[in-house]
DNA sequence: AGCACGCCGACT
DNA sequence: GTCGGCGTGCTC
């Protein structure tokens, strides 16, 4: 008997063993899928791990259901780096494997019913809504769980399935269907019998009182003459005409029509263009960058907003597309990247690739298969973090842009990689290289520069010697003082958006909050409406006149009078973009006030077309939140406003400070990226804070000098290294007791490194209270040595059948 | 993670 | 009296 180990993609940390035959034996490979049995009814996609036939189980194992690849999906070299992550980020490679795969990979089992028997003697046996399923039956062979719970309009249709089980009606099956369509294009061509010249001069004749007939047939021949396929769309356009007449044509015999099996993912642009001469500054760090490589596998580029750092990228690719190796090109988030896509696709062409989770299923699977087989077509890969996960070949070099964002770690659901270091690794396990690129290195990577671990290129000049924006801190306390505020403008902000719109130039306004305002208060008795599920005011939206709650989706309408005292009342306090926005319009009434946050960008073309409309000068002032900082480049913006800063600053997190320093510079970046310089103001409380000052004087280093001296002050990154456990339930006190339990047995053995537990900003979301614990590892402190010591903790806290309904996260590196 | 089994409150 | 809530335990 052979038997195989299999990796199912859930949170269980064991493999399970399923029998196979010989054949299957020698046939199946670790990488392979195979669908397996699981449990009572479920069936799951399985990865085959090992293969074996010297050793018994000692339980009972189940057959395999079948298996489901002919060749190798999964690579060695990522099988490797699954189990890195699975083992670094404490989680289970069920999970990683869950993360990686297209979902169309991961087939789904459903439920199929269908009848064992057309009638019935004596329908009276049957409840109500037996019959009404029953009858369903009779008019479709099957159902699906879902459609009998829409027949019956409930939710819980087991009850019923069961009854008619017993009685004998119908049959249950689960049935597994792969998710992946290729897609197909119809053509159509001329009946062969009509190739000889006389049959065609015969069938256009009978065709004069046809003339809709005879132009298709006509402009078929022109097309065909011109390309080896004729697709019906294109065939009906050219002849403008409608798709019955082509399906008469085929009814009548004379067209016939085919498939052909098309890529989904297609480029339809020119050729690759040229690569564009370098300027001196972005040639001489080119060939830093290239010097360092011979030392170093990892090299930070560090260079100025502007400063044309996608040229250098360009170049790098290209040298290693000449190999025949494979990039990947990672960002932080792909939504904000269509201005990359076109730019490397300029070069390029079709051999650019793009992978995130947005790109529908079908058109993941086929540019997993195109890695894969490392077609030309997917040399190079754009993607967000999850494309780390692709089965590279040959991987040469992985660009690592905009290094410095936080989005880069994922959170949920596990596992909670930092893409950034994750892909570190994947470099590692191909001998590749890495190129980390920012304006705003992370301290953690600058100073991985510093004590040698990576190469360090700067590039401090903008591309075409443009001059870094002039920045400006207004301070805002005197003028609200003084009352010289209009809304939350300053004057001299005011004054200089006049001045921009005066010059046709576009503004862009950064506030770093959406909605009209955080917090709804009532001013006769200081109550504010909360969230019935999170511990948070809810925020109020004026477009829909409702308040939301940010953390857990509730909504309601928005009171007219105050629910505590019920005098009308009711005042906004603080503001947000759509309150920016309302001021804009009746402070600019003839000019174009637009908005970017999540609420406009929501659907799929909404963020596109907005930088369509800034684009072409659509828009005169642009208002948003975070996502105007990342890499957009825009020509005609010469101001940029920073509406308040404090509440960056002033966020409770140890990299508060750096992360305003990041997102200042890169809100400034925005500004005068053409000729002209850029201006840009920002609105503060306290001008004076080291951070504005170190923004305002561009000063990267003084900054990291005085950030580092923190960081080591406070044992934080990157001298020590963090991990945060979480603690979730229902029950404060449960929860309470759960999270002490576990800190005090942390601390048993890691001492006075265990900080917690404390409640976060935020106590508690979707009726779940929550407290963290922190464990701090100093620089001499082997981090698997910590790791197995939270494994210890944990496993002995699963047992404990107080805290079993108790939720533990575990997140390494938390930051 | 699902999913079934098993024990206690609000309804016909 | 039942329906349905979710605590508990198991999955090769």
């Amino acid at each position: 008997m052979y038997y195989i180990d299999v990796i199912l993609p859930i949170p269980l940390k064991q493999a399970f063993t399923y029998q196979v035959n010989k054949d299957e034996a020698l046939f199946l490979k670790k990488g392979m899928r195979v669908a397996v049995p699981f449990g009572k009814s479920k069936v799951y996609t399985g990865i085959v791990y090992e293969i074996y036939n010297n050793r018994e189980p000692g339980y009972e194992t189940k057959p395999i259901d079948q298996i489901l690849d002919e060749t190798l999906v999964i690579t060695n070299i990522q099988f490797k780096h699954w189990e890195w992550i699975a083992s670094y980020y404490l989680c289970t490679l069920g999970e990683v494997i869950r993360a990686a795969l297209p979902s169309a990979f991961l087939l789904e089992s459903e439920t199929i019913i269908s009848l064992t028997k057309k009638e019935v003697d004596d329908e009276s046996i049957f409840s109500d809504d037996e019959f009404l399923v029953f009858e369903a039956l009779q008019h479709q062979s099957s159902l699906h769980i879902n459609d009998i719970r829409s027949i019956l309009d409930k939710k819980n249709v087991v009850k019923v399935i069961q009854s008619l089980l017993e009685k004998g009606v119908i049959e249950v099956q689960e049935e597994v269907y792969d998710q992946y369509t290729p897609k197909m294009k119809r053509y159509v061509k001329l009946v062969s019998s009509y190739a000889e010249e006389e049959k065609l001069k015969e069938l256009l004749d009978s065709l004069t009182r046809a003339p809709k007939q005879r132009e298709v047939l006509m402009n078929l021949f022109v097309l065909s003459s011109k390309e080896k396929n004729v697709g019906t769309i294109q065939l009906q356009k050219k002849s403008n005409t409608t798709a019955s007449v082509i399906k008469t044509l085929l009814d009548k015999g004379i067209l016939e029509e085919y498939y052909i099996q098309k890529d989904r993912v297609v480029y339809e642009g020119a050729d690759g263009e040229a690569i564009k001469e370098l300027s001196k500054a972005q040639e001489k760090a080119y060939s830093e960058i290239k010097t360092a490589f011979n030392e170093q596998d990892v090299v930070l580029l560090h260079g100025v907003t502007s400063s044309g750092k996608t040229e250098i990228y360009v170049r790098l690719i290209d040298e290693i597309l000449k190999t025949g190796k494979q990039v990947l090109y990672m960002l932080p988030e792909i939504a904000l990247t269509t201005q990359l896509i076109t730019r490397l696709q300029y070069y390029f062409a079709d051999k650019v690739a793009v992978y995130h989770s947005k790109y529908s299923v079908n058109e993941r699977v086929e540019v997993w298969n195109n890695v894969l087989q490392n077609k030309p077509k997917a040399q190079i890969v754009i993607g967000a973090r999850s494309s780390l996960f692709l089965p590279f070949s040959d991987l040469g070099l992985i660009l690592v842009d905009e290094e410095h964002e936080t989005s880069f770690k994922q959170y949920n659901p596990s596992p909670r990689y930092h893409g950034r270091d994750a892909a570190l690794v994947l470099a590692n396990l191909h001998n590749a290289k890495t190129l980390l690129g920012s304006a705003t290195p992370s301290l953690e990577s600058y100073y991985n520069t510093e004590n040698g671990k990576y190469g360090l290129v700067t590039l401090k000049e903008r591309y075409g010697k443009v001059l870094m924006p002039e920045i400006e801190l207004v301070d805002i306390k005197e003028a609200h003082r003084k009352k010289k505020m209009k809304g939350h403008f300053s004057e001299r902000l005011l004054e200089e958006i006049n001045e921009a719109i005066k010059n046709k130039e576009q503004v862009i306004l950064f506030q770093n909050r959406r909605g009209f305002s955080p917090v709804v208060e009532c001013t006769t008795c200081g109550v504010s409406p909360q969230c019935p599920n999170c511990d948070v005011s809810l925020t109020y939206h004026q477009y829909r006149k409702e308040m939301r709650c940010h953390y857990c989706g509730y909504h309601t309408q928005m009171l007219a009078a105050c629910f505590a005292c019920g005098s009308e009342t009711l005042d906004t306090k603080g503001f947000g973009t759509e309150q920016i926005e309302t001021e804009l319009k009746t402070l600019f009434p003839n000019h174009v006030v637009a908005r970017m946050d999540q609420d406009t960008t929501k659907g799929k073309h909404a963020y596109g077309k907005l930088i369509e409309r800034l684009e072409n000068e659509e828009i005169s002032i642009l208002v948003g939140t975070q996502m105007l900082a990342k890499g957009l480049d825009f020509r005609k913006v010469s101001l940029v406003g920073v509406m308040n800063a404090d509440n960056l600053l002033n966020f409770p997190d140890f990299r508060a400070h750096e992360r305003s320093f990041q997102l200042l510079q890169q809100v400034s970046g925005r500004a005068g990226r053409t000729k002209k310089r850029g201006k840009v103001l920002i609105q503060t409380y306290n001008p004076y804070h080291q951070i504005l000052q170190q923004v305002s004087t561009n000063d990267f280093e003084g900054m990291y000098k005085q950030q580092l001296e923190d960081r080591y002050q406070f044992k934080y990154p990157p001298f020590y290294r963090t991990i945060r456990i979480t603690c979730r339930d229902r029950n404060y006190d449960k929860m309470r007791k759960a999270a002490t339990w576990f800190a005090s047995a942390l601390q048993l053995k890691l001492g006075e490194n265990v900080l917690g537990p404390e409640a976060p900003p935020v106590g508690r979301v979707r009726n779940l209270f929550i407290t963290n614990i922190l464990i701090k590892i100093p620089k001499k402190q082997s981090i698997s040595g910590t790791k197995t010591v939270i494994e210890k903790v944990s496993r002995s806290f699963a047992v404990i059948k107080d805290f079993s309904s108790v939720k533990i996260t575990i997140d390494i590196d938390n930051y």
